[in-house]
RNA sequence: CGGGCUGUGGCUCAGCCUGGUAGAGCGCUUCGUUCGGGACGAAGAGGUCGUGGGUUCGAAUCCCGCCAGCCCGACCA
């Protein structure tokens, strides 16, 4: 029995079913007994290893360092700064209690009741501007202190009514920068900066090209001055907000009395930036890049970019033949791409080898070889790329393929980019009218972005996302965005268009 | 937080209306055949049917309470 595709249904029938499927299939993460959070599994927890990893290497190359706040923030903290407590006002866990007390029930069993009531109350951090603009403000005496430069890697709780694996999940994993400077300038550089750290790694690491861009005030960050986001289309032409870096002002400074003698020596407000990507950034890796028989994960991030599948169709031979695929994984893994190590698996278990090679595939694994008797005579290994058809297989010398392995990774990476940049352009479309915009968006169509001239409010954006469910995702930089126009709903003047799209 | 639905072996579900103490497919184990390959056959392991109470000779099945989860909205990295 062989299915058409390994994963049922396809993304043409059901995008949103495909997702959950993939991701089991993949065996990346399950959803957990705990409400909304889920279990990151080894395949899936490795690909955010690497993400985390050359992100940080990144992070450190533009002056930063990583340091580590509590998970619990004081109730009080949360109220300082008004729209920010507004913000995650409706999704915050909160602790309460401090201990609890066994009880015995008459049919035998133990109960444990909450005792040791807070005098206040913890939130578990949904972000932590607060807690770390208290230090902050501890850290903080004179300009020559700054700027203060900090990352930190952790887990974050966010009290979501609807979780979806990896893209919506009410603990995730993240990092967030915060950092405050002496002058507006320097944070507004600051922000620009990771803001292109984020552009770039998505397009070099992860193969997804981003609309760089401005969020709307409707769509800011709560308390921020300015927020920038790169912003993403995944194959069901929606848009997802990949990471963001907000340009806070003084507003977080002043909450948490970040105040410093300035060179004029006088008091001054610090000025402060923050900057986060996270676990989501797996599910946008997964709908960026995926087909009909599952994850296909980028070399520079893949967990194992090779995997040898040892072909042993006679037990005889079969020692010999996973000493042979044994010592190809050595000599590659002597390689490097994209400046680590090729990470390389013999999956030398004892399955069915198409069952073990439907499994990879599924899985996402960048390229497989496979490796038997045959090839060992003819000095030959069988290349699979996962960015072709599962049947694609292409015979190459032994000592051919070791010479060209990092270039033909370097293929797939590319050949991802550049499906997904034609994906993403082939759907991005510069409409003029209300009546175009709304056939765009109609139950029935495609979808994708819809580059408009706007100069509309709030309100007329909160009308649009009831009626049609499209947001503004960013008003964008760059010059192909850059003319002059008018609003398509109010007529006003405008000199940019914005990028409208339905989003995760 | 509003509206709808569902809780049965690891997973997906049937059985419930018309009460008689459990079934299928997938997965798992063993054996055999096959295999440059997500195969087939046989045997087998695994469930106090979410939970508490009620009706009944007898409840997965009927009634009431509770709990949990899912879907559709509002909210969101």
């Amino acid at each position: 029995m062989s299915n058409a595709t390994a994963i049922t249904p396809t993304r043409a029938q059901d995008f949103p079913e495909w997702y959950q499927q993939v991701v089991r299939a993949a065996d990346m993460a399950e959803n957990s007994e705990v409400r909304g959070c889920m279990v990151i599994k080894p395949w899936g927890y490795g690909l955010w290893e690497n993400i985390q990893r050359q992100l940080d290497v990144k992070f450190k190359a533009t002056g930063h360092v990583n340091a580590y706040f509590p998970l619990l923030i004081p109730l009080s903290y949360l109220e300082k700064e008004a729209q920010h407590a507004e913000g995650f006002a409706t999704e915050c866990a909160v602790v309460t209690h401090h201990r609890l007390e066994a009880q015995k029930q008459p049919d035998g069993t133990t109960k444990m009741i909450p005792t040791g009531e807070l005098a206040e109350p913890f939130v578990i951090r949904p972000t932590s501007e607060t807690i770390i603009g208290a230090a902050f403000a501890r850290w903080v005496e004179s300009y020559r202190d700054l700027p203060l430069l900090i990352n930190q890697w952790c887990n974050v709780m966010r009290w979501e009514m609807r979780p979806r694996l990896f893209l919506r999940t009410a603990e995730f994993l993240w990092q967030e920068g915060h950092t405050a400077h002496e002058t507006a300038e320097e944070a507004i550089v600051e922000t620009r900066t990771m803001h292109k750290v984020y552009e770039d790694f998505m397009r070099d690491h992860l193969a997804i090209p981003v609309i760089p861009g401005e969020k709307t005030e409707r769509e800011r960050f709560p308390g921020a001055v300015q927020t920038f986001t790169v912003e993403a289309m995944v194959q069901d032409k929606k848009a997802i907000q990949a990471g963001t870096s907000h340009y806070l002002g003084q507003n977080f400074a002043k909450a948490a009395n970040i105040q410093f003698l300035g060179r004029d020596n006088t008091r001054q407000l610090a000025h402060t930036t923050s900057w986060g990507v996270s676990t989501r950034m797996i599910g946008t890796v997964i709908m960026a890049h995926g087909d009909d028989d599952g994850v296909i994960i980028p070399p520079r991030v893949a967990p194992n970019q090779i995997v040898i599948l040892p072909v042993t169709p006679k037990a005889d031979t079969r020692q010999e033949v996973i000493d042979a695929c044994e010592a190809l994984a050595q000599t590659l893994r002597t390689q490097m791409f994209a400046g680590e190590p090729l990470r390389v698996h013999v999956d030398k278990r004892d399955l069915q080898g198409g069952a073990k090679n439907w499994e990879w595939i599924k899985k996402g694994v960048p390229m497989r070889l496979e490796m038997g008797p045959r090839d060992i005579t003819s000095r030959s290994v069988a290349v699979c790329r996962r960015d072709q058809g599962p049947k694609a297989k292409e015979f190459v010398p032994k000592e051919e393929f070791i010479q060209s392995v990092t270039e033909r990774l370097q293929e797939i990476q590319d050949a991802l980019l550049a499906r997904a940049t034609a994906l993403r352009d082939a759907n991005m479309k510069k409409l003029e009218t209300l009546e175009e915009f709304k056939a765009f968006f109609a139950e029935d169509s495609e979808g994708g972005f819809a580059m408009m001239h706007w100069a509309g409010s709030s309100d007329d954006e909160d009308t649009l996302s009831k009626d049609l469910k499209v947001t503004i995702r960013c008003i964008p930089h760059g010059d192909q965005f850059a003319e002059e126009g008018k609003c398509f709903l109010t007529g006003k003047p405008s000199s940019r268009r914005v990028v409208f799209a339905r989003s995760y």
